[in-house]
RNA sequence: GCGGGUAUGGCGGAACUGGUAGACGCAGUAGACUCAAAAUCUACCGACCUUACGGUCAUGGGGGUUCGAUUCCCUCUACCCGCACCA
């Protein structure tokens, strides 16, 4: 055997089966095919300009199952593209000068060229980019067929303003009050601004999560709460000025509480509310209340710390069930205007907000829900006198016709109540609101809308489709470029010919992601966005795989897009993802160095327990591991893994040990192990060579007999483990197999069989995790067909469990020894035997067992009397 | 504050629906090969007691159900994630 031989030569092997995959175009998948669809697809990169082990994890955890589906005969679809729009092609453009689109395009060559070494088994003749006319002009058809539809509108509104960036945010990109990307505190501004009807669906997204059985208990969760259904009801206040005149004037709120209406003290209204700016035109102090409250930070220690603040308007309000009440009405910076009426009426006793607001202004505190089983004077005189509201479930008290109902029958006798004497309704509220798409941005699909002073907004005509973003731009001013170019806005109304200008606003990056996987089913279609045959037969995603950060904001919008585009005649579908998993991120410690300075892995030796950075032998200290990111330099190139290790090693390495769901720890020790197996398999693999493949012989030693087994369980367990994303246990069963088939004994009788033929399925085991080092051993075995277009292995369930099985034999539920039986031994037999032993025995002390538990091929335990 | 999750050796993690806890790997220890190193191979590797045989303890803490609990129930603690004045 020679030296080559002995090592396992990833830099030749690798680019091989990469070209010869290439030429096969393994694959393509299949426009007409007998077979089973299955569509898997990764969330495609934004092209930021270098791959990050990110994208590695997340590429291999793809990759798995498309090999492994592609294996067991499915004609596979696995594409590839580019989320191209961004405002880091902006950010980029400010600072070296260079055009977003050229800086893009760019960047997607470089990182094309990067993820090819991976060995993806990608359908590159499906790429697409977001930021290409050819594919954003669809999405502006359909823009137009969402307006037609009435999904789509136009309304001024209060938006999030970040201020950094000069542009809209949704709620959605707004952490914690500050900017998702800038980490700027949020303005509140009023703007005119385009806005997609996702809350027309609410309802349907919510009940849909249900079927989603696939998807993580976690995203699930997260899509319900995001939408947040509250049952309750709206209940109309009329309204009095301060001398008790009858307004002719209401004001309508939503509560999830109208049991609690008889122990309203107040109505408050937002500062935003349409009344609050009514009156402030005439009340200079309502005024500046208002501009007080619009400037409080929405960050959370603004909100943590804001006290709660009102403004008496003066006017009264007509409780809806007590005759000749009334109850005073505040502004308050508490109301938010966006959920529910923006008005809400108070009830001190059972809700905190109300109680901290009522003491605050010397409001009455009247309590009208006791706790069950307590003396409800004494109760209510309690709650009363003190400052926390009572909020849980409880008897109605003090309340006329409600009295002596528990919450909910009350909840629904006060709603019967309100109906019937016309001042109010049952509702449903959704904390789910719509989608803000317009932002003021230049690297973004154009809004395909002209305004025009005589016909008002106008959709773009589909002749005139796509509006193509002009090249000639200049970025040295904040703002819109597109807003301040000299030609490009100006143009005819396509309705009335009289002059007009284009919408400058572009689309929200997140519209483009809502539909490509339903772009890949006809890349290439020039007269749609796709064709619906198509798309019908490749959607749903069979595996969607991404990172959990886009739990709520681009799985929603896709949910809703699906929905929206069915509606407009395009798909005939609901759900665009039957399957979701969501990975983990991928770690690493942190160094730095004494000055608060942090260095990069490369730049840190750990000899003799301390760390010290290697250009100047300065101390560092260890920090704890976290997301791999730029700004802390706990990154590691992928492209020096793989020129050192491969891309074999490097894949194996991300799915052994962690669950892919968990976050991964990156260290050079895991990598270097994944590296040594690749090796051992190389050198028992090869061993094999010599041995003519053939059936296992009818009889053989027993050691053979049970590694055949072995390899029968293993492709069972394997497949299964695959089937459920459970790749680091796959991992750990390979090696297992591999661990068994280098201490077989070849001499035994059937002892070369059984290890040729444990060789070749560990191969095929292999091959979706490890595909190049797997083709080379194929090759190397003989055979002269493609691993790739080899089946899957089949086991036999007949082959999968021993004749003889081990017994626990537990005393007392403490383990004391084991036995051996044959499979399908009576429960009479086995106890005899586990009695027979001599440390059952001596634990039983010479008395007769009190009982004895059998369990069938798993356990005996006897019960010492 | 509300909602959800996690907790197993020095480390990452196994253990299917309650049935031999610690698979597989990393790190470590001893040895073989080597002039030496790397690579490779062999053995050991939860804690404590014991020369050994063996025993006791052990799945975040405490309690419970059970012949038997990492697994089910109650309770406490710590950490992580999501939402956050949503009426």
């Amino acid at each position: 055997m020679s030296v080559s031989e002995e090592r396992y030569n990833f830099a030749e092997a690798e680019p091989k089966w990469q070209k010869a995959w290439s030429a096969g175009n393994c694959f393509a998948a299949e426009t007409s095919s007998s077979k089973t669809k299955y569509y898997v697809l990764e969330m495609f990169p934004y092209p930021s300009g270098r791959i990050h082990m990110g994208h590695v994890r997340n590429y291999t955890l793809g990759d798995v199952v498309a090999r492994f589906k592609r294996a067991q005969g499915f004609n596979v679809m696995h594409p590839m593209g580019w989320d191209a729009f961004g405002l880091p092609a902006e950010n980029a453009a400010l600072e070296r000068g260079v055009h977003p689109g050229t800086w893009t395009r760019q960047n997607i060559g470089v990182m094309k060229a990067q993820f090819e070494p991976l060995g993806l088994s990608l359908d590159w003749s499906r790429e697409i980019a977001t930021c290409e006319p050819e594919y954003y002009k669809h999405e502006q058809k359909m823009f137009t067929d969402f307006l037609k539809a009435g999904l789509a509108y136009r309304k001024e509104s209060w938006v999030n303003w970040d201020p950094v960036e000069h542009t809209v945010l949704a709620n959605e990109q707004v952490i914690d009050g500050k900017g998702w990307r800038s980490g700027a505190d949020v303005e509140q501004r009023k703007l005119n601004q385009w806005f997609l009807k996702i809350t027309h669906y609410a309802e349907d997204l919510l009940q849909a999560i249900d079927t989603l059985d696939r998807w993580p208990d976690k995203v699930r969760l997260m899509q319900q709460n995001w939408i947040g259904r509250s049952e309750g009801a709206r209940v109309t206040w009329p309204l009095q000025d301060a001398a008790g005149k009858v307004l002719g004037e209401s004001v309508e709120v939503f509560t999830t509480r109208p049991d609690t209406l008889f122990g309203a003290s107040f109505c408050a209204i937002s500062a935003q509310h349409p009344l609050a700016v009514k009156l402030a035109a005439t009340d200079a102090k309502l005024a500046d209340f208002i501009a007080e409250c619009g400037k409080v930070g929405t960050s959370t220690a603004a909100i943590e710390t804001a006290e709660k603040q009102g403004y008496d308007t003066g006017l009264k309000a007509e409780h809806p069930f007590i005759a000749g009440a009334v109850v005073p009405v505040y502004v308050a910076n508490f109301v938010l205007m966006a959920y529910g009426t923006g008005a809400i009426f108070g009830c001190p006793a059972h809700d905190e907000r109300d109680m901290e607001f009522a003491r605050k202004y010397g409001l009455a505190v009247r309590s009208v829900v006791a706790p069950e089983g307590e003396d409800a004077a004494a109760s209510s005189a309690k709650i009363e006198a003190g400052n926390t509201a009572f909020t849980d479930d409880g008897v109605i008290v003090n309340s006329a016709f409600l009295n002596g109902l528990k919450v909910q029958p009350a909840i629904r006798a006060a709603i019967q109540k309100l109906e019937s004497i016309g001042r109010g309704k049952g509702t449903v509220q959704y904390r789910l609101r719509d989608w803000g798409v317009s932002r003021q941005r230049y690297w973004g699909c154009p809004i395909p809308i002209i305004h025009c002073e005589k016909c008002g907004p106008v959709p773009v005509p589909e002749k005139d489709l796509p509006v193509t973003l002009p090249e000639d731009v200049t970025f040295d001013k904040p703002g819109n470029p597109l807003e301040r170019h000299p030609t490009w806005k100006h143009v005819k109304c396509p309705t009335c010919n009289a002059a007009a200008v284009r919408e400058t606003d572009t689309f929200d990056t997140f519209f483009e992601s809502s539909w490509y996987f339903a772009r890949y089913c006809s890349p290439h279609l020039t007269d749609r966005a796709f064709d619906k045959n198509e798309a019908q037969s490749w959607l749903p995603v069979d595996q969607y795989i991404g990172g959990v950060e886009h739990a709520v904001l681009h799985l929603l919008y896709s949910r809703f897009f699906t929905r929206a585009l069915s509606d407009c005649g395009y798909l005939d579908l609901k759900e665009p993802f039957a399957g979701m998993f969501t990975q983990g991120m991928v770690c690493h410690e942190t160094y730095r160095a004494a000055d608060g300075a942090w260095v990069e892995p490369g730049n840190v030796s750990k000899d003799g327990g301390t760390a010290v950075r290697i250009s100047d032998g300065a101390p560092v200290t260890v920090g704890r591991s976290e997301k791999m990111s730029k700004s802390k330099k706990n990154t590691v190139d992928p492209q020096a893994i793989i020129d050192t290790f491969g891309a074999d090693a490097a894949r194996l390495f991300m799915l052994s040990d962690s669950p892919p769901e968990r976050d991964l720890e990156w260290t050079d020790a895991g990598i270097e192990g994944a590296w040594r197996y690749l090796n051992r398999l190389w050198r028992l693999a090869i061993a094999a060579r010599d041995i003519v493949p053939g059936p296992l012989p009818s009889s053989m030693d027993a050691a053979p007999t049970a590694v055949s087994r072995q390899v029968h369980r293993t492709i069972a367990a394997v497949g299964d483990d695959l089937e459920r994303f459970r790749f680091n246990s796959a991992v750990a069963r390979i090696r297992e197999l591999t661990n068994s088939l280098a201490d077989l004994d070849r001499t035994a009788s059937g002892g070369d069989a059984v290890y040729r033929f444990g060789i070749e399925t560990v191969t095929k085991l292999v091959g979706p995790i490890a595909p190049h080092l797997a083709e080379e051993v194929w090759q190397a075995l003989g055979h002269k067909t493609l691993l790739v277009d080899t089946p899957w292995p089949q086991f036999d369930p007949s082959k999968l469990e021993d004749d003889v099985v081990t017994l626990a034999v537990q005393v007392n539920g403490k383990l004391r020894g084991t036995i051996s039986v044959a499979k399908g031994t009576d429960k009479a037999a086995c106890e005899t035997a586990a009695l027979a032993l001599p440390a059952v025995q001596k634990h039983l002390d010479g008395k007769p067992p009190r009982k004895v538990i059998v369990v069938p091929e798993k356990i005996v335990n006897i019960v010492a009397a």
